[in-house]
DNA sequence: CGCGACGTTGATTTGCCTCAACGATTGTGG
DNA sequence: CCACAATCGTTGAGGCAAATCAACGTCGCG
């Protein structure tokens, strides 16, 4: 269990010393999970956000009709967690499991909040993570309504290099926001 | 020029005091807009967000086809900018413009960010506002790939209640992603 | 080996778009 | 205050992108 990603990150990019390092890293969590294994469930309240270190994990929402949407892939560097339970404590309406046995460390919100007011420099970081989060969500949702699936399916190549050889198709379209049929034909033309 | 929306939302969901608010209301700068005019054209750079005071703005993308798809509706009591070009100083894909003859605070990403150091709780504020913007964009964007067009009209009539018959039917169908022949067929139905 | 998950392909259906025509409303200049 | 244009909402006929349903081959794995 290899935390220096993430600790990595925070250095190069927040300028944390080794201090605060090692603050943070006392509240976090390792733990592991098989391919399937989930970390949340519909209906639970996160508890807490993962940092994937190695794997990879996906958030998706089942709809009335049964069919799974996936919100996020999360490979090794990213972030993920159902934000709205995650802050609210409210219950969750997504799923996250991991497609790749995976490592992650885990951090609960109330620890985060803690964390906060112990380190400003962790707090600036984290905003700026949510800044760009919604930057991408929001181009992603611009791209889904103005885009047809072909050019979401390049975009997707392009957002996810390492993933597009490595999950399963159903999953590619579950994201793109079609059928594992209709991103089989798209594939089939070129 | 009345700035008392945006302060007594800081005080009241930050805590800041008097003479935190006369800081932050320094950097603000007043600015009006008149229906269809616009406080950003897509290619240029964002430099401001803007808080809306009164009337009503939106940011919306064109696409290759000359369609416009609305992103965001901005009435009173809300931030609106290009997130992406504001934050990046990279030329927008967004314009921004007024639906309803508008008074807006402005605040540049330069003033946010040199804020930040001084009022630390500042910088609390627009966290929380991040996360916010993203749970609901990311809100959205599930429900634009799980929803038909009616749901996701009768989503949008909550979301907005004030909005529904105030503005042009023809940007809710862009909003919500339909034709605006076809959101009028929707509504037809019920 | 055999079973379940996955990807492919084809026939048919459907939600939404395109294009066109037409009133109603708004607004703007004379 | 009116005339006219522009914008907007509605309605209908036809078309297309993507969904649905079903059948079938392949692969990895217990």
């Amino acid at each position: 269990m290899n935390i220096d990603l993430l600790l990595g990150q925070l250095r190069k990019q927040s300028g944390l010393d080794d201090a605060d390092c090692a603050v943070f890293a006392s509240k976090l969590r390792p733990a592991k999970f098989k391919r399937r294994e989930s970390l949340l469930q519909q209906g639970q309240v996160s508890r807490d956000a993962a940092f994937v270190l190695s794997g990879c994990m996906r958030a998706y929402s089942l709809d009335d009709n049964g069919f799974e949407h996936v919100l996020q892939f999360a490979p090794p560097g990213w972030w993920i967690t159902d934000m709205y339970s995650w802050i609210s404590k409210k219950e969750s309406n997504l799923c996250i499991e991991a497609i790749k046995d995976a490592q992650v460390a885990l951090l609960s919100r109330d620890d985060q909040l803690e964390l906060f007011d112990r380190i400003p420099k962790l707090e600036r970081y984290f905003r700026i993570l949510a800044e760009n989060a919604l930057v991408s969500t929001r181009t992603r949702l611009m791209e889904n309504m103005s885009l047809t699936a072909k050019q979401r399916y390049h975009i997707f190549l392009k957002t996810y290099p390492n993933l597009g050889n490595d999950i399963p198709q159903k999953l590619i379209a579950s994201y793109i926001g079609v059928t594992p049929e209709f991103l089989s034909k798209i594939r089939g033309e070129k």
